[in-house]
DNA sequence: GTTCCTGCAAAAGCTTTGCAGAAGA
DNA sequence: TCTTCTGCAAAGCTTTTGCAGGAAC
């Protein structure tokens, strides 16, 4: 599932889509192709900036608005307080656990839910969130904290 | 659709649920009653300040918390800005027109959702996202500004 | 009288913007 | 050389927190 690729594979990928692979840009890309945790922007400049000393959240930020322009990226809400990033691959939902905050991934066929009232509407994305607590929280029988 | 309450019915059901039912407390649940178009807490907190001048927008961040806590609320967060509120009601997913920002409801059978790979998950929320152009703003021919 | 609530002000946190210097074509 | 990119600093916004006065019970 973690199927890394080279550097080479990620510039080309980004020149295909008219971005100039920068030595930034290229790290943070290769950092979502092998962190499909839905990192926030401060796990992947905290990771960064032990490779690129110089690097700024500022870069980490236009980076991740430019790869979601083009697509390559979705960002997510599903709390409101801080985004998180996701490398665009086929349709699935999102798992948030309340109690310790991580984000699973599962396979979902949005295309199968039963839809109505949508005609006239040109849908460009779905997105399917649910919340509740992992398997490993919800079997510490513990009340979430507030 | 709109099944206005009065303000007796919004108050016994603030006491139902052991939340006090001050003045601030039944008017914005009286709005989102009225109001069921997501509104932000701006668009709460501009219509209620000219029926109660006093009003802070902090009781209205403090009571939609209050209500979203008990239940009663659901916050979206589908982008990533600003908050929006919602009465809790039957299964529903929200469209976000991404030119005219505003939210639609549709109907959605969320369980009808083929999921996998969620065994041993608690799920207390299924939250069902899409977006793209709504009719008014996709009949208009226009790219989306960035 | 004690507890809860309100609302002002300030703080906190995430994200964007302005801009000057650096890097790349 | 000219355009694009980076990153620091500052600003912008939404939301939360501290706290004092007031209301409710």
């Amino acid at each position: 599932m973690p199927m890394r690729r080279s550097i080479e594979e990620l510039a080309n990928e980004l020149k295909s889509l008219g971005i100039r692979p920068s030595h930034q840009r290229v790290k943070v890309l290769e950092y979502l192709d092998c962190n499909r945790c839905h990192p926030t922007v401060d796990m992947i400049y905290g990771s960064l900036i032990r490779q690129i000393p110089t690097l700024s959240k500022t870069t980490v930020y236009n980076t991740l608005n430019q790869f979601a322009d083009a697509g390559m990226v979705r960002a997510l809400t599903i709390d409101g307080n801080e985004a998180r990033y996701d490398i665009t691959v086929e349709d699935h939902g999102h798992f948030r656990c309340e109690r310790c905050g991580d984000v699973f991934d599962f396979k979902i066929d949005v295309d199968s839910m039963a839809a109505e009232d949508l005609s006239g509407f040109q849908i460009t994305d779905k997105s399917v969130y649910f919340k509740g607590l992992c398997p490993g929280c919800g079997s510490k029988q513990i009340n979430i904290p507030k």
